[in-house]
DNA sequence: TCTATATGATACACTGATGTCTCATTCTGA
DNA sequence: TCAGAATGAGACATCAGTGTATCATATAGA
């Protein structure tokens, strides 16, 4: 709490004014990162678009994003407000209807469970994240780079 | 420390005879989980393999050691000794050595860096790892799923 | 059996973090 | 300018976790 009031040029007493509590704080922040995605998202004009343009979309759109989930990464769910749990399980099902829309147009190989799509298009998500902010691969390569590695990864051929 | 005391059916006092610190004990099963994995890995009969079938070996014998790394994966990495930081990096430099391999061997896409390559392969270990674990895909078909998933992902062609 | 060792239980001091409170100061808007 | 609100600084109690020490008991091995 202290790093963070420091961190945001403002007293510990002040920071919990507005967050009464270190959860409070840490719902606040949750609920703030999955509504910014969503929104990113959402602005997503999916019409006409292959699932495959708008996998694109989306990783583009995400990736950006990251550093929201930094802190969150090691927050414990199950300790977050309903709310918050409500947001990020909506989140879950909106990669679930993206693999199933995949799946729809031919895009799953029949030995990929959806779970597992949806499991690696997560990881990538979060692994493209890393990468640019350890510079290990340029910004502007990420989202490719991910929805490429997802698009082949999961879809039926050799190798 | 006292749920480890706990889980292990030892008082807390005599961990502390054991671990005198609460990162002499991290450190230990950091080591522990590195060496093991190093081992499993070493036993591999690599002679006369493709870079292919030697991933999937990898993916094999590394998977089912997933719960090696389930404290540490929270434990920061700068707090840990300097035996802890080396075996870390040595394992690092064996997953570039797997991807220049890959690289021979023509199955990574020149769109795709070795870092890149690099860091796919340590997520979906991570993702295969926690998708047994959560029961989301079958013990049995992780390493094969997160293998395809690695090279088809990885090599050239089309979506 | 007897001795050395290991363990458990317990108490203790210390630390870092959290949340609350008060009071003086600063800022803002009418 | 002035009143009300917001802020900073600091003190305070509390709590959980950590590491140490002590002593009684249990265990193992000669």
């Amino acid at each position: 709490m202290s790093a963070i009031a420091d961190a945001a040029g403002v007293s510990r007493a002040t920071l919990h004014r507005y967050f009464p509590d270190r959860q409070a704080l840490i719902d606040t922040i949750s609920l703030q990162a999955i509504r910014e995605t969503d929104a990113a998202v959402s602005a997503i004009d999916w019409e006409g678009m292959t699932s495959q343009e708008y996998l694109l979309a989306v990783f583009e759109a995400v990736i950006p994003l990251g550093d929201r989930y930094h802190l969150l990464s090691r927050a414990p769910l199950d300790a977050a407000s309903d709310a918050v749990r409500d947001a990020y399980a909506r989140q879950l099902r909106g990669v679930d209807a993206m693999v199933r829309w995949m799946a729809r147009e031919g895009l799953l190989a029949s030995a990929v469970p959806a779970a597992w799509a949806a499991l690696v298009i997560d990881a990538l998500m979060y692994t493209a994240w890393t990468a640019v902010r350890d510079g290990a691969v340029a910004p502007r390569d990420a989202a490719a780079l991910a929805c490429r590695t997802c698009l082949r990864g999961l879809s039926e051929g050799a190798p």
